[in-house]
DNA sequence: TATATAATTCGCTAAAACGCGAAGTGGGCC
DNA sequence: GGCCCACTTCGCGTTTTAGCGAATTATATA
C-alpha cells in the first residue's frame, strides 16, 4: 500500500512528472533538469530525491555528475507505461520535448551547465 | 495534464484508495463509507468529493441517501484496474474486505446509518 | 594545496491538504 | 408546519509539501 501510494504522490506534482516524461529520451544529468524545469538545483534534487524514494528513477554518478534514468523494474513498469500512455498529446510535453531537444545537444558539445 | 494529476492526486491518500478498493463490491452510501474508515462524516464527503471531481466515481442520489458507485470512463479504466492490480494482496485491503462484508449486511436488513 | 563546480542537505516561508466540529441543505415523516 | 436524519459546506488548527537561498559535500582541475 505504501509504495502504491508512494508512486501516486510522486506523480501528483506537474514538475516531477515533467522530468519522467523527459527522461523517456534517456538519462539526464541534474543541471540538464535544471534547464528544463526552470526551478533552483536545491528544489530539483529534492523532486528527485522523490522520485527515486519513490522507486521511479535510478541514479548514476560519473565524475562530478549524476545521472538519472527511468527505473525499470516490474513495480513500476505499467504505471511509466500508462502515465506515457495518458500525456502522449499533452501540450506541456510537446512543449518540453522541443525545448529538451535544444537541451541535449548543449550537452553533446561539452557546454553543460554552469547554470548560466 | 491536469486531469492525470488529479487523478494521481486523489490517488495518493490512503483513505480515497481504501474507498476505491470498497466500491469494487458495487455502489455505497456514505454512511456505509463513513463506517469503514472510521472517519467524521465531513472529512469522508471531502475525500468523495475529490475523488469525483478526479473523475474517478460517480453520485446518486437516492431518497435522503447519497450513494457513490467508480466511474466507468475511458479515461479512468485503465487507471483503476492497474489500482486493483497493484493491491490484490495488500494486507489493509483484506482487512477492509473482510469488515466491508458485514457492512454491507447491516444495510441489507435496512438498519444502516444512525452513527451509532 | 587551493579553487571552481555539480549536486545535496539544511533552514526557512507560503501554500495546500487532512482532520474535526459547527452550521447549513434538502429530503422523508409525524 | 415542524422535526429528524443523511450529507455537505464552512471555519479552524495541524501537518505536509513546494519553493528558495545558504551552507555542505564531493570531485575535477589549476
Amino acid at each position: 500500500m505504501q509504495t502504491y501510494l508512494a508512486i501516486n504522490k510522486a506523480l501528483s506534482d506537474e514538475n516531477r512528472v515533467r522530468v519522467m516524461l523527459a527522461l523517456a529520451g534517456g538519462e539526464m544529468c541534474v543541471c540538464q533538469i535544471i534547464e528544463l524545469l526552470g526551478l533552483a538545483p536545491s528544489t530539483v534534487s529534492k523532486h528527485m530525491h522523490v522520485l527515486q524514494q519513490a522507486g521511479l528513477v535510478d541514479a548514476r554518478k560519473e565524475g562530478r555528475w549524476i545521472y538519472y534514468r527511468r527505473a525499470d523494474s516490474d513495480a513500476v513498469r505499467d504505471r511509466v507505461a500508462l502515465l506515457d500512455e495518458s500525456l502522449a498529446g499533452d501540450p506541456t510535453a510537446r512543449s518540453d520535448a522541443r525545448r529538451l531537444k535544444r537541451i541535449r545537444q548543449i550537452n553533446r558539445s561539452k557546454l553543460c551547465c554552469h547554470y548560466h
